[in-house]
DNA sequence: ACAGTAAGCGGACTAGTGGTCCGTTTCGAC
DNA sequence: GTCGAAACGGACCACTAGTCCGCTTACTGT
């Protein structure tokens, strides 16, 4: 690989990591300004990155990664940091979950977390159903449905996801593997 | 209202509703294309929906009214009902779930779907949470998931929904008020 | 050191979108 | 039948993702 590819590459991560982090709605940030930040041609994004799906891919697996090195061994705990990551990265998650067709969940940070999740629940309950049920908690921290209770004071999801992962896991696994940041 | 307004109305939403079945992907179906299905300019379209997402949403709730005319007493039939029926407007639920920041909530048939089933969440287990534990009882029917899910046989989303809700509300309520369709 | 070459660059260009605007047509009240 | 307002329609606009190709640059072998 080119120094200057690689070069480029970071320029264009960086930029559209600050332009997403600045924006208040994924379409606010065009592939234009993401060159023109990056300090490059159009040609050189698309070329290193395939189209604007591939760019908010990277871009968000880039973060994930780094986020989730380590996962937590308490599904409460995968739930909640995933809730604050989204969060975090607001309108670049929106961005991942809006793009395209069925593809928030053709991802490898997705399959990452999911694979993780469906772990921990066939150890406190068995495979039945494992793999669904994983989904449908990862379902509720869709970024959207944060957003949208983000602004909603009524309900408190923490409060809320707890309460779902003890009805999955049952009290005594939902506590177990807990992390030293939220003790019991 | 003018006669020919109405007329237009009508021909515009069946138009919509005609290309949106056919398509595989939402934005295979463009404002220009429904207009033109439709026999009248495209000012009328915009003029009778605002934008793209009013129509979307109106040819939405069209459907939805109609089908959720009743719901059923019972959580396992509702989110049945919802995730068939998402299977049935694919392409239009996905346009519906995908557009505009936050909007997927922001739906009049939404809100209707989630007070009945917070409802049916409090007569199970008592007011607390229950209005978070209907939102991520609906976002493990969201349209995205079921299509994904649709295409890895390896998942029974059925079977996966029912071990979900029975976690939720326990066995015995999981099963109470059910309509015959699925007799216990 | 330097020449040769392939990899990489960049920005003008294209195709197509959602949405607007306004001169023209049509409806329906009187 | 007349007339004003409501509705129409399609040319038009601004803007986008994505392409293309003449030009530049970084590496490689000698």
């Amino acid at each position: 690989m080119r120094a200057d590819k690689a070069r480029n590459r970071d320029a264009v991560l960086a930029a559209a990591g600050r332009l997403f982090a600045e924006a208040t709605d994924p379409d606010q940030v065009s592939m234009d300004a993401v060159a023109a930040a990056a300090g490059v041609g159009k040609g050189t994004v698309f070329r290193g990155f395939g189209d604007r799906h591939g760019l908010i891919r990277e871009l968000y697996d880039d973060y994930a990664t780094r986020e989730f090195r380590t996962l937590p061994d308490n599904v409460l705990d995968v739930l909640t940091r995933t809730w604050d990551f989204k969060r975090t990265h607001r309108v670049l998650t929106l961005a991942l979950e809006r793009e395209g067709f069925t593809s928030p969940y053709r991802n490898d940070s997705y399959d990452r977390l999911h694979a993780h999740l469906t772990e921990l629940v066939t150890r406190a309950r068995g495979p039945r159903n494992a793999g669904f049920l994983a989904h449908a908690l990862l379902a509720a921290v869709r970024s959207d449905l944060v957003e949208y209770l983000r602004e909603r004071p009524g309900v408190d999801p923490r409060e809320g996801l707890r309460d779902l992962v003890v009805s999955i896991l049952g009290p005594e696994s939902a506590y177990q593997g807990r992390g030293d940041e939220n003790p019991r």
